[in-house]
DNA sequence: ACCTAGTCTGTGTACGTTCACAGAAAACCC
DNA sequence: GGGTTTTCTGTGAACGTACACAGACTAGGT
């Protein structure tokens, strides 16, 4: 079959100009013709102000059909100083994308409300440096009125850039530190301690701890809380220490944990997916769950109950934390005062068989 | 610990005003102002452009510092009636956006080559008809160059907006029925067909089939294919037929398969997730993989390797997907001829423990 | 008939850029 | 030195909208 253009040259004899004829639109001038009235009037019933009459009010809105007209936003956003849009720029390697379990959630908490709100949500992936100047530029370039950050990094530019230009933000998670600019969050030490503890009371002797991603504040806070709560008892050597927050390397520091100690009967994995992998190597081991080993994640994600048996986690609201960091934002954008300190919300232990 | 506003009254008796005060930018013009040149000299140096003399642009290159200058995009798209950005629709519930395998590798994938050519991603999730309005109304707008379209809909407003607007257009999957868009996907139904003929080849006397999202074409293409396959030794009875592609659902479907045939030994599950379900039924019901039962998935994605055994299965190359469609936009915008009658992509067998 | 208040409409300007054009300055060639 | 080309610079117009302002028309009260 001919392609288009070949059909062209074959049937008309000229080389077909393939160049996208990108639709002339109408504009606003275009309608008020149309209607026989004022770019003004037109205007205001586009923007559903008052004092228009009935009359110039249908005519106006029949043209508006008849032309198809659609508002530019590129000129309105150009003279209203504002783009409807907020930024949720996601901070992570592609691998890390894929597999984290809360990203989603977040997003698709944040989209939920910034929608409601009318306002359009754009997500930035940043996975180079190459990304980071290219999302710098658009921040700076006016097309969001706000940004919601998940998982940044210190010293990130992406930040320096926002600070700068005072563009109202909420982060997920920890901020930069000293950083001004609100967050949304959880108390990951206290939610590793409460469930730390909780695994304490099944009545476990030697309990261990999978220490996940030490390098982020979320690891470093879980592996706090740990502490915390075995208090005496907690035995350094009983921590394994792995990169990511990732299956693999929960197979390898449960691994870890019982090459040093064959007696270990409690562990607490720094995630779910640590903790199914966990699993995995504790079956490998010949070992049973939760009879051998009791065995608690984190993030109550898709992984909880993909595992056998279910795990107990503590239950991390990322929709509800999208929600708010929405929230956050256009509450600045309304001009609203916003608590300097921070929001935390509830992590409830989700109990199930694995402990 | 007061807040800036409580500080301020305190401090100096006022009540803070708590409008963001946002930053006023520097336009082109106080650059312009600042180096002692004209408006249109650094338009040329800021788009590298030729016939500047070299002082003036080491001028306007420290004015552009000195004053922190970043151009406006909204002023600049107005003028160029470009965006330099392109929107990724995905059009699913939340629920299955999040369980979705393919849905995160496709988008980085896009967001991979076109943050390689500078142009910008946003993300654009339906999830309602309120959704539908306002995402057609941003794309009408003039906010992107572009569209890449994830699992639309039959009768789509977004795809007739996009047909009307003449928008440079990729589809991944099918695209709605006569639509001249182009697309980008695999062959679900010779894919079925591929694996489902592997599975045969083991021995199995008695394969069914746990397909599922037969309204839609993969879910519909995948149960053609897995019938082509089987020619006269097909069995209606032996097909379990579920709503979704999900674990749940895989669980329902085995054991409706198990309950009507309990001597069957080979089962093509429409995707990991529905595999794994039915794995899950499987060690339920007491039979063991691949010993009893052979059985087989679609995706290659997370679900593949965390289940046990490790399934079987048929490559998606996501990623690849994504690369694709944005290579077929940009194209489009460069004004190159594609490709009218869709792209597929390999897809390979992924032979592992489950059969 | 006059004033006033309220309702409605059209026009000019601004937003910050790019681009075409015109002109100035420099460089080159007979 | 005069012409031609090349390099460089400034200016005015456009892009499509919102908003302030001025003016016209209507209605109601004296």
């Amino acid at each position: 079959m001919l392609s288009s253009a070949e059909f062209a040259r074959e049937r008309y004899g000229y080389q077909m100009v393939t160049i996208p004829s990108r639709h002339k639109r109408a504009t606003i001038h275009d309608v008020a013709v149309e209607a026989g009235v004022s770019r003004g009037t037109v205007s205001r019933v586009v923007n559903d102000e008052p004092y228009v009459s009935a009359s110039a009010r249908t005519a106006i809105e029949a043209a508006i059909e008849k032309v198809g007209y659609v508002p530019n936003n590129a000129a309105r956003s150009l003279v209203m100083q504002r783009s409807e849009a907020v930024g949720f720029i996601v901070h992570e390697p592609h691998s890390l994308f894929l597999d984290d379990p809360n990203i989603g959630g977040i997003l698709l908490g944040a989209n939920t409300v910034l929608s409601h709100s009318d306002y359009q949500m754009v997500s930035l992936v940043i996975d180079s440096q190459r990304d980071t100047d290219r999302v710098a530029r658009y921040l700076s370039g006016g097309f969001v009125d706000g940004v919601i950050i998940v998982s940044a990094r210190r010293e990130d530019p992406i930040t320096q850039v926002i600070e700068k230009l005072r563009l109202p933000a909420a982060f997920v998670g920890h901020p930069p530190e000293q950083s001004p600019l609100p967050f949304v969050g959880i108390d990951n030490r206290a939610s590793a301690r409460a469930i730390t503890k909780r695994l304490m009371q099944t009545g476990r002797k030697r309990i261990g701890m999978v220490a996940a991603a030490l390098d982020r504040d979320s690891g470093a806070d879980r592996l706090a809380g740990f502490t915390d709560a075995l208090g005496d008892r907690f035995d350094p050597a009983l921590v394994a220490r792995v990169p990511l927050y990732t299956f693999t390397d929960g197979v390898r520091g449960m691994c870890a944990l019982l090459e040093h100690d064959p007696l270990i009967d409690g562990v607490f994995a720094a995630s779910d997916a640590v903790a199914a992998g966990a699993l995995e190597a504790l079956r490998h081991a010949g070992r049973s769950v939760p009879g051998d080993v009791g065995i608690v994640g984190f993030d109550d994600s898709s992984w909880a109950l993909r595992t056998q048996p279910h795990l107990s986690t503590v239950h991390q609201p990322a929709f509800g934390l999208g929600e708010r960091a929405a929230e956050c934002v256009l509450g600045q954008l309304r001009g609203e005062e916003q608590p300097a300190d921070g929001i935390l919300l509830e992590t409830p232990i989700i109990w199930r068989d694995s402990a």
